[in-house]
DNA sequence: GGAATTTCTTGACAGTCGTCCAGAACCCGC
DNA sequence: GCGGGTTCTGGACGACTGTCAAGAAATTCC
């Protein structure tokens, strides 16, 4: 049974987590901006209608503020792609889609992802940011063998490399073409579709 | 003709680049093992046998510093793979070559990349840090390519992407592998040999 | 409406940062 | 060994950082 002070407590709790979920917005939003460095918990709360204060009030350190965040980032990234898997019924449709969903991702979230990179960066000397960019580059090289696979079955193939070679290849295209892209490069979105294209129908043989 | 002023200045130039090459070389072993973000112009200092203050007599800025010191990890960098183009006789042992160097790239500079990938990552938010990374960039995908150009040569074949994609693909998998390596992952450096002999297969046909 | 609890603000704290500068220490030609 | 220039030191400055706690404000409950 739900006593009385159980109902308070739940309501309490959800309150108090849909505060962190909107402070973390704000702070993704600043964060993205500025870059993780460049950011003092100061200008997160001021591009939010609180004080700097609250932030402590919700987050017990600036790293649990961050890891939050990343973990927010998480669930807006990586679903974006299923779409296309389930909605394309040929190999060539699945490229096309995919192709232009990379595309699509690196001219509209193109901040958020340069964040991405920078934390995952950061992770290579804060130990304690590596459980959760585990977890993120984990959950988008199983994003991408969900893609390659499907290609692979559209078009009556196989792949012939590791789910982690598969990633580590669409990353590095994807980070280079970001890289160019926020240069100024009017070419990175065009290069970075065939280049995709290009990569997936190299991953797979009859 | 050269004045005794000339010689006398010559020689001040010299010891004055001498001893930034010197400092710089001190500041990219702090760097490389705390990051961008987390080291301070005090602790450079630290790690060297001067003060704080000469740091500022040698370089203007810590901009100034941090991109000297990056200029000077590119001459080590890009060297290191033209001896295995030239001492390699056939495709095969290209690839096993290169495959070796990548690895033991991997094993031995793995706190110096890391500050690459940290200061890469830098430059996108940073406008004045892309300048010297995008050369880098450049000299690392030239490098790549040399490599690509010579395996195919070697096997009679022909390149099947652009060499910014080559290089977008192996930075991304040496990326990958650099990250595992450093988590501690002992498979880390046999899968990033297999994978670099896989990749450079691919990126060939007859 | 008043008491209790949650939520938020504000100012302070102890550090650290990059930068600057007055002057000490050193070097070198004469 | 003296004088002038180069090299280096170490302290000071103001700005900024993450964290904390005391109390104001708002909300909730009876």
């Amino acid at each position: 049974m739900t006593t009385a002070a159980d109902r308070v407590s739940r309501r309490q709790v959800d309150k108090f987590e849909e505060r962190r979920r909107q402070l973390a917005e704000g702070a993704l939003q600043t964060l993205s901006e500025r870059g993780y460095a460049r950011t003092s918990l100061r200008e997160i709360a001021q591009n939010t209608e609180f004080s700097h204060g609250t932030l402590h009030y919700y987050f017990r350190d600036k790293v649990e503020l961050i890891m939050y965040c990343v973990r927010q980032y998480k669930a807006v990234c990586v679903q974006r792609y299923d779409a296309i898997v389930a909605d394309s019924a040929t190999a060539d449709g699945l490229a096309r889609g995919f192709a232009e969903g990379l595309a699509a991702t690196c001219r509209d979230d193109a901040l958020l992802h340069r964040l991405w990179y920078d934390l995952r960066s950061q992770s290579l000397f804060e130990e304690s940011f590596r459980p959760d960019v585990a977890e993120i580059d984990g959950s988008l090289e199983r994003m991408i063998w969900r893609i390659v696979d499907r290609y692979a079955e559209l078009s009556g193939q196989e792949p012939t490399c590791s789910s982690a070679m598969a990633y580590a290849t669409f990353d590095g295209l994807f980070q280079q073409s970001l890289l160019r892209h926020l240069s100024g490069s009017d070419l990175a979105l065009d290069d970075l579709r065939a280049g995709a294209r290009h990569l997936l129908s190299h991953v797979v043989c009859a």
